[in-house]
DNA sequence: AATGACGTAGAT
DNA sequence: ATCTACGTCATT
């Protein structure tokens, strides 16, 4: 299979491209261009999303000829899938099972994140699923294409299916270590990594995966930490505000004592209206940027108005006076903690 | 206990 | 006005 060589050189395909990239090909190492794509993301959007079509086509053509598919999930995702996404009978690539809709168009919940976000205009409402663009950057018939032809479907679909699997879990397994030489990951490792994936370095992925994938990075992984640490400043933000917002009407008094920490408690007969309490915005779930699309709370978003059961906020889940109260600096060593 | 439905707070 | 999702209650 020349996955790994189409993923690397999508140019080989044979299809002419308008535009140029800027990229000087190495002999035997094509990971600069990696590296290039990834210092400037935003000015190489087009061309990369040029790359990303390629590949979506690759592979939808490719399923064509499943019946020797590289990928034997995708068939078992497409039955999962089609009564759900009926999409996926057309591009014989099941979607991903994820609100493609959030994903990529809509805007954000308003999390704890609340602190100086660099495209607080931009992302607004909108899952924080890129911190290196703001949505002004992803064309919208873009976007959806790739939604529909989403190329990571399969696999994303299969890991981010797995209820038992937290996002992080599912986002890192979404993730192909910069040391893999391209084209070096073949099939072997597909089921646990993206082998034909390039690096992340290489922005080969459509931008809102990118970012998830490094959300949940370890701190070990290289390439993109600064996203990771872009996002985290931001929930230190958070924390920070309503940590420190002490009690006096700001957002942190609204959480109640799960982590506002400032609150009387939870049936507060104290005549103070109910407020909702907000997402703490680090715990796995908050962190977790995309919905699952198979949850009941998914399914019956309609009428449920419920959030989906994985990115559900552990410390709202738990009842109001039932936590010990937060330390305002438990949260930030928290936060911390995800950077060492 | 889990789930679904609804009202509505809060954000944009 | 619209959207997301928290809180609550009824049902299973």
């Amino acid at each position: 299979m020349s996955s790994s060589v189409c993923m690397e050189t999508p140019h080989a395909h044979g299809h002419t491209h308008g535009h140029t990239h800027n990229y000087n090909p190495t002999p035997g190492r094509d990971f600069p261009l990696q590296i290039d794509s990834c210092v400037n993301p935003v000015l190489d959007y087009s061309a990369q999303m040029e790359r990303y079509r390629s590949f979506a086509t690759f592979y939808k053509n490719s399923a064509a000829a499943a019946a020797a598919t590289p990928f034997p999930q995708t068939a078992k995702i497409a039955r999962i899938a089609t009564p759900l996404f009926p999409s996926a009978r057309l591009s014989a690539m099941p979607p991903w099972p994820c609100d493609n809709a959030m994903l990529w168009g809509r805007k954000p919940t308003a999390v704890n994140v609340n602190g100086p976000h660099t495209h607080r205009t931009g992302m607004s409402r909108a899952e924080p699923v890129n911190v290196h663009m703001s949505a002004k950057h992803i064309p919208q018939d873009s976007a959806l294409q790739m939604g529909a032809d989403n190329f990571l479907s399969p696999l994303a679909a299969e890991q981010c299916r797995g209820l038992p699997v937290t996002g992080a879990e599912c986002m890192n397994r979404l993730k192909c270590p910069p040391s893999v030489p391209p084209g070096g990951a073949g099939e072997a490792d597909r089921g646990g990594t993206f082998g034909g994936m390039p690096p992340l370095g290489g922005l080969s992925l459509p931008p809102g995966v990118i970012v998830m994938t490094t959300l949940h990075s370890g701190a070990g992984s290289s390439g993109v930490t600064m996203s990771d640490s872009a996002f985290q400043i931001a929930n230190v933000a958070a924390d920070c505000q309503h940590s420190g917002s002490s009690c006096s009407g700001s957002p942190a008094a609204l959480n109640g004592n799960a982590n506002g920490s400032c609150s009387s408690g939870s049936s507060n007969g104290s005549g103070a209206a109910k407020r909702k309490r907000k997402r703490c915005g680090i715990c796995a779930p908050c962190r977790r940027l995309i919905n699952c699309g198979v949850c009941s709370s998914c399914r019956n978003r309609k009428t449920g108005h419920q959030i989906c059961k994985f990115r559900k906020c552990e410390e709202l889940k738990k009842k109001p006076g039932s936590t010990m109260e937060r330390a305002p600096s438990a949260g930030a060593a928290d936060t911390f903690r995800w950077f060492f």
